[in-house]
RNA sequence: CGGGAUGUAGCGCAGCUUGGUAGCGCACUUCGUUCGGGACGAAGGGGCCGCAGGUUCGAAUCCUGUCAUCCCGACCA
């Protein structure tokens, strides 16, 4: 390809809308351009090193013997309605799918993600349990409303995915195609040049058991990962367990009642009484939004100086309601008001606060749904709120307050916790993008759209399936936040638009011209991407282009060629040498075989 | 949705406080000089100042509304 005809737009100043740098230089580099909030064209540029990936994506998948397919983006709403989904993906604020009603009325959605389609394919199409275990996947253009689409492709409403799903007769069989994934996407983001963390994760919205995300490790990252210093143990901070440090050692165990005004914050309460928040029991009061109108009022018990994680804690309550919660939100005085109950003593609310106070309430359930973290139901001796405005209960303990029951683990692990691997480890944190996640799904799906297939004993079972997706435009762009510098990007060759640029630094001079014609043929004939910069500017320009867009190799012909030499310039490490023509095309080609991967 | 900010040429910005009918750099076109790290000179083209109302003799500028975009939080590949 000649840059003269490749609509190369490249930009000296970065666009405002650009916040991270992986951002900015796809650009800059004329890779992509916005066309509406989280809504992209890929220009040229970018469609290569999409098709790129994609491939690398689809030598692996076909290696594990998984199938491609290419499954619709308009999905009916019955589907949907089907798994149970359709509310909570459509609700009115949250609901992240775009759905629309045709000329009939039909309602339809676009696909956020495939599962309902899939597994009544699925259904339909396998019989028995000699067709299994089957692996589908595509390639192929998502659609999300997400809240609040960022940073270019890293979070845009209409996206490239690679999903896949498996079917299996047995458990045995599923976690076997799942540790076949974990493989082949590890090799999948080797080759693409990227350094992957892999990471125990929350199964979210998906459902389902196990779950492994596939982190790019960048400050730029949306997650929190949290990682052991020996390794061994890495997690999502959404999913993280931990130990938290020990509790500072508090004595008293004489109850007493003590006066605390203006001492409704923990800070303040320990700053006024020489306590530690370790020794305090802190009591959230929060208000779960369930499907189908229902409203359960949830009181949290949590050890002071720790944070709730709202991700366990709406796991935790699906699955002791075995219902879907919409929201989670914090109870205040105005919501009180609404439903006709009388103000709390917030600040001063002990685990114990009595269910009566929920009396009346119009739509909440009238009882409080009580839920108490390890760090808090492991103290002996704490301080906690007395449920009256201004006073506290010090030498408090579970036995006294008969309130120690649903002992779960809601606690936001964070850095400087302890393994739960290996209690001398500390927890470290790092950001990452995720760029893949692949979930043991169970039977989540096949009981709910009730698809079935054939067992050994001729009788109907539920199929067992696992999901595995990769985000192919968002991995383009976190393998540029891993690889650029001051100047541009640096594309790993795997994933490069093009493999070698070839820049004539003197367009006026004849014979750097028809040099450079010559081994932009020969390259190309011996099947490398090759890029000739034929434009007549200055090499300087060509030089930063060159540099911004980010080419692995680079020729320069130029006034070596008097002396029948080039310039082999490697974009990475920018070392360049000179050298004649033929050891240069002969060195190029090693050098590019070599890191195709 | 809550909090913050911004909309002026393809990109980056000034002008707005104190109303007088739009400017700078980059990019684009032509010519000349230059020619290995975003050259210089000259001459050009390109704007309903986000949109709609209002105030005014007169609005990019003041007022009201609205739309869009970005940042912080909930969502996620």
């Amino acid at each position: 390809m000649r840059v003269s005809r490749l609509m190369l737009v490249t930009l000296r100043d970065t666009p405002s809308e650009a916040e991270i740098i992986s951002h900015q230089l796809l650009l800059r580099g004329g890779y992509i351009r916005r066309v509406a909030s989280g809504i992209y064209a890929y220009l040229p540029l970018m469609w290569r090193v999409l098709r790129k990936i994609t491939e690398i994506v689809r030598e692996e998948m076909d290696a594990t013997g998984a199938l491609e397919t290419l499954l619709p983006q308009l999905q009916p709403s019955e589907l949907w309605q089907d798994s149970g989904r359709w509310q909570g993906y459509t609700a009115a604020g949250e609901g992240i799918m775009f759905h629309l009603k045709d000329r009939q009325n039909r309602e339809l959605a676009l696909g956020p993600t495939h599962e309902e389609v899939v597994t009544s394919l699925g259904g339909d199409l396998i019989r028995s349990y000699r067709q299994l275990p089957i692996t589908l996947y595509q390639i192929q253009t998502k659609f999300r409303d997400e809240i609040r689409p960022r940073f270019g492709l890293m979070r845009s409403r209409e996206f490239i995915m690679k999903d896949a799903y498996s079917f299996h007769s047995d458990e045995q069989s599923l976690k076997s195609t799942y540790k076949n994934m974990d493989i082949g996407y590890k090799n999948i983001f080797a080759r693409c040049g990227l350094d992957v963390l892999a990471v125990d994760a929350d199964s979210g919205a998906i459902g389902g058991a196990a779950s492994q995300e596939f982190m790019v490790k960048a400050n730029a990252g949306e997650d929190l990962i949290l990682t052991s210093q020996d390794g061994k143990y890495s997690a999502n901070q959404e999913k993280a367990t931990s130990f938290p440090k020990p509790p500072i050692p508090y004595e008293i165990k004489q109850e007493k009642l003590i006066e605390t005004p203006n001492q409704g914050s923990i800070e303040s309460l320990c700053n006024a009484n020489n306590l530690d928040p370790s020794q305090v029991v802190k009591v959230l009061v929060l208000l779960a939004n369930i499907e189908n109108d229902e409203y359960q009022p949830l009181l949290i018990s949590l050890r002071g100086d720790q944070d709730l994680n709202e991700i366990k804690l709406k796991n935790v309550i699906t699955n002791k309601l075995r219902k879907q919660i919409l929201e989670i939100k914090a109870i205040t005085q105005k919501e009180l008001k609404e439903e006709g109950l009388n103000d709390l003593p917030f600040g001063f609310i002990g685990p114990d606060l009595n269910n009566h106070l929920l009396k009346g309430a119009k739509k909440w359930n009238q009882e409080f749904l009580r839920l108490v973290d390890h760090s808090a139901s492991s103290l002996n001796n704490f301080v906690c709120g007395s449920n009256n405005f201004e006073k506290h209960r010090i030498g408090m303990s579970w036995e006294k307050l008969e309130a120690k029951n649903n002992i779960v683990d809601i606690r936001m692990a964070k850095a400087g916790d302890f393994s739960i691997k290996n209690k001398n480890q500390l927890l470290e944190e790092t950001r990452g993008i995720e760029v893949g996640h692949i979930f043991q799904l169970g039977k989540k799906y096949s009981l709910s759209l009730e698809t079935n297939f054939t067992n050994k004993e001729g009788s109907l079972e539920p199929f067992w399936m696992g999901c595995y997706g990769i985000g192919i435009s968002r991995l383009a762009q976190a393998a540029v936040e891993q690889h650029h510098d001051d100047e541009g990007i640096c594309w790993p060759i795997s994933i490069a638009p093009f493999e070698v640029i070839i820049v004539v630094a003197n367009q006026k001079d004849k014979r750097q011209v028809d040099t450079g014609e010559e081994l932009y043929k020969e390259l190309t004939s011996k099947g490398l991407e090759v890029l000739l910069d034929d434009r007549p500017e200055r090499a300087g320009v060509k030089f930063k282009d060159a540099d911004l867009i980010g080419i692995p190799l680079r020729i320069v012909v130029g006034r070596d060629l008097e002396s029948g030499q080039i310039e082999l310039f490697h974009r990475i490490t920018r070392s360049s040498k000179l050298l004649p023509i033929d050891e240069a095309l002969r060195e190029i080609q090693a050098e590019i075989f070599n890191g195709r991967s």
